[in-house]
Formats: C-alpha cells, structure tokens, sequence
DNA sequence: CATTCTTGTCGAAGCGCTTCGCGGAAGCGC
DNA sequence: GCGCTTCCGCGAAGCGCTTCGACAAGAATG
C-alpha cells in the first residue's frame, strides 16, 4: 500500500481513504491513486483490513453437512446469499456445523472471523441463535424460531403455499388430496416447516369442508414410496397428493406406478417448497410450488447487513413459493367410486 | 493478552512462546500463564494472529453449491476434513464455488484467508489447480487430476473397487454383469471417476472372458429408472447390475420392480462408491461399495499440513472402497435362457 | 477584511498478536 | 574459579491496514 500511495504522490492514509470511501478524496488524487493500483496490481489484505477496523467483512453461514437432504434446494439458498454478498463487497463462507452442535458453532464465533452468521433449517427452539449472539455476533434466521423477536429472518409462507397448492388442486375438482409431510422426527423436534405447514395444509382442507389425510414421511426415496402405498391402500379414493420432501417425490412416483395410477389422469402430484432443479428431476415435468430459495439467501444477507451498518433490522417475511404447473397435476377425471 | 502477562507476572511475549511452543517456556511458568488465561477467559483473536504470523490457520475446501449430487457421500469427505482440521488446531471453511468458476476460486486465494484450499471432485484437467497456486496457496485433491505430479492427492481406487464389485458378483456365477455409470456429459468432461470406473469395470469383465455392458445415465432417479428399463430390455439375460450413480440407484430399483425382477433372486444390485447413509436409504438393505468418504477428508487435511509444514507432500493414494454385503446380492438361481 | 466552514490531505498511533535479538542465570568440565 | 554452553525470559520491532487529530487552503459569511 505504501508502494502505491508513494507512486500517486499520496500519502498512505490517503489511499485507504479513496479504497474505504470513508473520507472525501478529490476526483484528480482517486484517479492517481487507482491507476497506480491498477499499475501495481494491489490488492488490500483482508486479514490486516479486519485486524485494523474490526470488521472481517465476511459473513458466515452455518451449513449442516451432517444432514440427509438433498443439496439442492439448501444450496438455491446458498447461492442467494453468496451473490448478495458479493454485491456488497462482503464474502460468505460456510462453517461446516451441524444444527446439533451449537458449542462449536459457540468456538467458531468466538474466533470472530466473520461479523455476522446466517442459520438455516431454523429449528422453533434453536440452541444455535442463543451460541452465535452470546459471542457477540449478529445472526439472520432462514426460516424463523418460535419467538424471532427483532432478529433478521426470512422464512417461507407455508400457509399461503398449501393454501394455493390446495386451491390449485380443489379448483380441479379434487376432493381427496393428501399431504406428505417431512420425517416424524422432524415434527417432534418442532421443525417449524413440517408443523406449519401440516397445520396450514389442515386448515385449508378444512376451509373447503374437506377432510385432511396426511403421512409424515423419511427423508428418502424409499420412505416416500411405503408411505404413498400405505396412503392408497387406506384412501383409495384419493385423486391428488401434495408432497413436501424431496426425496420422497420419487416414491411416490414409484408407488403411483405400481398402484397403476397414471399421472395426471388418476392422480395428481404437487410438490411444495422444492427447488427447479429437483422438480426436473421428476419422471413427469412436475406441477410445484418453487421454493423461494436464493430470495431467501438474498434476503438474509442484505438484513444482516442492514443490523451490522448499525441500523434497524428489516421486518422478518415470509416469502411465497410460485406455483409452476406442469403436467403432473390436472382435473378429476375419473370420479372416485366407492 | 497482557491482562494474561501482568496476571502472570510475566511479559507479553512469553504467554504467546507458552501458546505457539516455538520456545521452550518452564513448567512453573507454563502453568502460571495458562492459570492465568483460564482465570481471565483468554483466547487469542485468530485474524491478529494471522496478520503476525502470515498464517491464517484455516483451510479452505472449495465446496460445488452449484452441483445436483445428493450431499451425503460429498459431504462425509467433509466431515473427515473437519475433524482432522480441528485436531491439528486448523479451522475448516466451505467456499461455494463451483467447479466451473475458477475466477472465483482465484480472487478467494488472492485474499490470502486460508492457508491451503482442498478441491473436491477434481476432473482430469482441472483450472482450480491452477488457479490456486497461481496465488502462491498450496492444493490437496480429493480426487485426481491427469497429472498430479507432486500435489497431494487422494483418490478412490477404482479399479480396486469395480475388481472387487464384479469379482463378488462373478463367483456367485453371475456372468451378464451390467454398469451403470454417471452422466454421459462428466464423461464428455473427463471427470475422473466416470472414466476410470467405466475402464476399470470393462477390465474386470474381459478378465473373465465376460461381455460388458454399461450405460451412462444422469443423476436423477428417473434417469436411473429408464437406463435399466433399456438395459433390461436389450439385455434380457442380466443377472446383475453395479451402479455408481447416488441417485440413479433409487430408479434402478423402480425398473427392476416394473419389470417384475425380484432382488437378489432374479438380480443382484450392488453400489459403489455410496455412503452408508445413501445405502440406507435404498429400499432394501443393499450391498455396496463404501466410499472411504471420512477418510479422504482426513488424508486430504494430513496431507495439505505436511506441505504447509514444508514437509515433502505425501505420496498420493488410492482408497478402496470397503465391501457391504447386505442383501441386494446373492447367488444366480435363475439360469437365463434366451 | 477577519472569521468561520468546508474540503482534501498528511502523519502517527494503534489493532492484538508473533518473532527476533539480547542477556541474565544456571549448569558443566577442567 | 574460569570460560563455555544451555535454558528462559524480556523488550521491541513489526505484520498491512484503518482511523483520528491536525492542518493548509480556499469558499462562504458578516
């Protein structure tokens, strides 16, 4: 740096000023000193930038690599947050932390390597939120605990996803629609998307006088499979299936395949919260509710870093999915006999 | 840190000797400063470290976001690289960049954040190589390149493992023994794995005087299901199926169903290169190949340390899969006839 | 014209550590 | 008791930046 202010004839400080912008610097000496930079192909160093101001200027985001799930629709989220990031000169890295483990979530943001920390798969009551905000830092919450109180978080509008996936499959003149949900286990851990959305899915049946039928459902392909056939078995009436776990859409192809369900004909599919690319990987173009995903990174980022520039945290949204139909979902056509 | 001095009677630079050991420090002494340092809750900021030092203490393992794989056997190599990072003292961060990018992987090692970056899912001619030690930062390979001189590399060894696939299944008297592969378009690429499974398997098969018969397929359980439907239906006299292919094994599964094959009695399935936690989700307890994921993590850090060390890299190796037998593979007990 | 602002720049003091050179105190052989 | 080495500990000089106070010069004010 020192190179570069003594070849634009500047002081040191100066050149600091027209890179942090933090200080007015005239049009002639910025203009010096960036072709001098160009010249010298500088580049600050972070690490000396973080020690000096006291910002790292990177954000963390907690990425569970201890988990089941299909990458896909997690990384629509990551990359949201990546590019937002970048766009404000701030860089994102993953911290390879499972959401059981908040004591090493605790060390490594002590380390206050980054300013802020992102979470995802936000569980209602997450020890995670409590690790990262006693060391001092700022956490933004994809998805939402019980009590988000002031904190950044983004999350998605399950009530009105089930409630347009119900309505696009009852204004068909389905009668029967079941849900799949994500694993027990989930929904005894309070996973806030597979208890809000079950309620939201019971509620909208309920609206239209309709009874609700649904399966929690493993997280694999398999799962998805027993539990369609289970559902069919027990419901032959039902006409349409929504289903909210990405690994279990498969079974449930293979299940309405051996059930001799053709799709759409006999039985519509709805796959809900789900990333494009997992709906392309479906037998059928699938009819779906596209998760939100990199708006969600987006978001996030751009609230964390709203609460580390000092100012007040943006409202928590909640976010839509968009219905994509496509040709897994269509009118009753054969009216269910008992 | 001198709070922890003054505390121990002792100047600033001891406590960093008695932290770093780079000089001997007395017992009595020792335990005064780390008396101290307990009592006062010290820990040492990681970025001044650095900036002293010229040692971040931190790798970085270039992490594909933009991939569709399904994370559980990438992220088990994850999983090892973080606990041998954590034991030798080196935090381990994911940078979401995609293989495609390697100006982005660039501009990331020019920051200088991390002392040594491991890449994931080398293809054969890999621009990350150059693009991270072009910034002067030091490379592991989790994977191989076509060359990889005297990097640190660790690879599955797959001759090893399709020798050992075919051998099993070839002395329970399979002889129509097909390959499932990955896409057609990471063969296109030269991506490792594909390349050197697909000759490894047409290798083992000429052996013994067997006719191979493999097919690329996408990774996508649909993709799965068609490529066995159409080596089924051209190849009627099958007995068995090894399948390197994480998602495409679920599909697999549906055509044999469809197609009214019983496994193991009329097919015998066997994985390779999968994780446990995939294994477990297939249908049926299945016979597998698995993946030294951990322990490719943990060689890749070991390895990458030597040379930050200024050690001589390590000698690249081979890994071999470890055989599952489970239950998706038995004896021929249908002799085919044509 | 003297006074107050504003604008643009500089020098120097850190940020919290590591590391180098130096030197006092033991320990050793003779 | 003398030199010699070895063992420990100290002080100070950075690492490559940011940021604060100061200040010169011109603009605006009365």
């Amino acid at each position: 740096m020192q190179d570069v202010a003594d070849l634009a004839h500047v002081s040191l400080s100066t050149v600091s000023y027209t890179l942090t912008g933090k200080r007015p610097v005239s049009a002639a000496t910025r203009a010096r000193v960036e072709q001098a930079m160009a010249q010298l192909d500088f580049r600050r160093d972070p690490v000396a930038r973080a020690l000096a101001s006291r910002r790292t200027h990177v954000l963390a985001l907690a990425y569970p690599v201890y988990g089941v799930s299909l990458g896909a629709t997690l990384n629509e989220i990551v990359q949201g947050a990546v590019e937002a990031a970048r766009e404000a000169d701030y860089e994102l890295v993953l911290w390879p932390v499972s959401s059981s483990e908040p004591e090493v979530l605790r060390e490594l943001a002590a380390g206050r390597t980054a300013d802020g920390v992102l979470l995802m798969e936000v569980a209602l009551d997450d020890p995670r939120i409590e690790a990262v905000e006693s060391q001092g830092l700022a956490c933004a919450l994809i998805g939402r605990s019980a009590d988000p109180a002031d904190r950044v978080w983004v999350d998605i509008d399950f009530e009105e996803s089930l409630e347009v996936a119900v309505d696009h499959l009852a204004s068909q003149g389905h009668t029967h629609i079941a849900f799949v949900n994500r694993s027990q286990a989930d929904l005894d851990a309070g996973y806030g998307p597979s208890v809000r959305a079950l309620r939201a899915y019971e509620e909208s049946m309920a609206q239209r006088g309709l009874t609700p039928v649904s399966t929690p459902c493993d997280v694999n392909p398999g799962a998805g499979r027993r539990a369609t056939s289970a559902l069919l078995a027990e419901h032959p009436e039902l006409t349409a299936v929504i289903v909210m776990n990405e690994l279990a859409l498969f079974g449930v192809a293979s299940a309405l395949r051996e059930a001799g369900r053709s799709v759409p004909r006999d039985m519509s599919v709805v796959g809900i919260a789900i990333s494009g690319e997992i709906s392309d990987m479906y037998d059928h173009p699938l009819t779906y509710l596209a998760a939100p995903g990199p708006d969600q990174g987006r978001r996030a980022v751009h609230g964390l870093l709203e609460v580390l520039g000092g100012r007040p945290a943006p409202a928590g949204v909640n976010l839509p999915c968009t219905l994509q139909v496509r040709e897994t979902s269509g009118p009753v056509t054969r009216l269910t006999t008992p």
